[in-house]
DNA sequence: GACAAAATAGCACGACCGTTCGTTCCGGCG
DNA sequence: CGCCGGAACGAACGGTCGTGCTATTTTGTC
């Protein structure tokens, strides 16, 4: 009984590894068969539909991303010790090109506009995210490193920007200074949330 | 010899329309001729292939949006004015759906791991949006309204990201404060160009 | 080692893809 | 009038897609 989720398992990561290349969409049965050295239909027999396929990818994809970058992150200091861990390991996934981190990012502007269940997934993966980040933020107001008239959920919506432009950055444009950048951002986002604004 | 011309401009603006839904890749010359009125063939006749037809749709949208963003923000008043009005040209294209400015972004993350001329032209152009993001901001330091320490290159990578995390907020998720919040972190960006910088 | 069950392979299908080819329509020019 | 070139068309090609169906091999249990 274990052979079947063994092979399914590697299908799985296989699919993540392709998928970050070529997108949700991209991801094709036959590619991934060759690609896994079995055939089509032996593939295709572990998952019911090409959407269940994508729906098992993506799960597969969360699972390495929160394993890689919000578990570790969760073991660091509350506060801004966790906060900067959770960014130093977000980067490190998209500067080695990790699979799983980078098809969040392209599955996102894939499905933004194409509805399905495959997309609420995405969209719920999304929040929660945004919620884990949220969550260390406020924690870091407990703790009183940062301001606590801060909006946590801004703080999230900021910091995903920057991450956004720095996988832009790296992996369209192969800038090499845009690791620089994001931490420059990244360091400028935590200094105003710990000093008084300085808003006009 | 100007019935071609028109018939092929009409192509190419459904094209951007379609293209910001489904992606370059996801989009057929089928589905195209269809939308468009006209048989397949009659269609890829004016495009000797599906490559040239992706080429000339993303330089369509490149022209709409150097139209409708670029160039009005520089109708404004060097310096910052100038940088806000660019900024706000922006967001109205986002949140409008415009599908010239969205396409970018789509494509942006669809081909940055595949290797062509499309992905070659995607990258020059963003080069070219930074750089007169840049420019913008450079003119500011002239004009005494940024630290002239402060990075316009930076600046860029900065505002790109917020526009990222807005689109993806705005478009994925269907947040209502995206905008707000893209707002909120501009004018943060802003304040800190303007004082003494408060790094760590 | 036998046997049921699970896992995989082989094959075929309808649909759609990009692309090509031959043809038809139509306006301008001799 | 005939002719010519651009524009659009319909049909067809080879290829790949997702997805069923039926064997066949492999696996785990007695």
């Amino acid at each position: 009984m274990t052979k079947g989720a063994d092979t399914r398992q590697a299908i799985l990561r296989k699919g993540v590894e392709t998928a970050y290349r070529v997108g949700l969409g991209g991801l094709t049965i036959g590619h991934l068969a060759t690609a896994t050295g079995m055939s089509k239909s032996g593939l295709f027999a572990h998952f019911r539909s090409k959407e269940l396929l994508q729906m098992e990818v993506l799960r597969e994809a969360r699972t390495e991303f929160i394993d890689t970058v919000i578990r570790p992150a969760l073991l660091a200091q509350r506060g801004e010790p966790r906060v900067r861990e959770l960014f130093e390991r977000w980067v490190e996934c998209g500067r080695t090109r990790m699979p799983g981190g980078c098809l969040f990012v392209k599955a996102s502007t894939e499905l933004d506009e194409q509805d399905g269940p495959v997309r609420d997934q995405l969209v719920r993966d999304h929040l929660d995210l945004y919620d884990s980040c949220a969550r260390m933020f406020a924690t870091g107001i407990a703790e009183g490193h940062f301001r606590d008239d801060a909006d946590p959920l801004q703080f999230a919506a900021d910091l995903d920007g920057i991450m956004l432009g720095f996988y832009h950055a790296h992996r369209l444009l192969e800038d090499e200074q845009s690791e620089a950048r994001a931490r420059h951002a990244f360091d400028r986002l935590i200094a105003d949330a710990r000093v008084a604004p300085a808003t006009t």
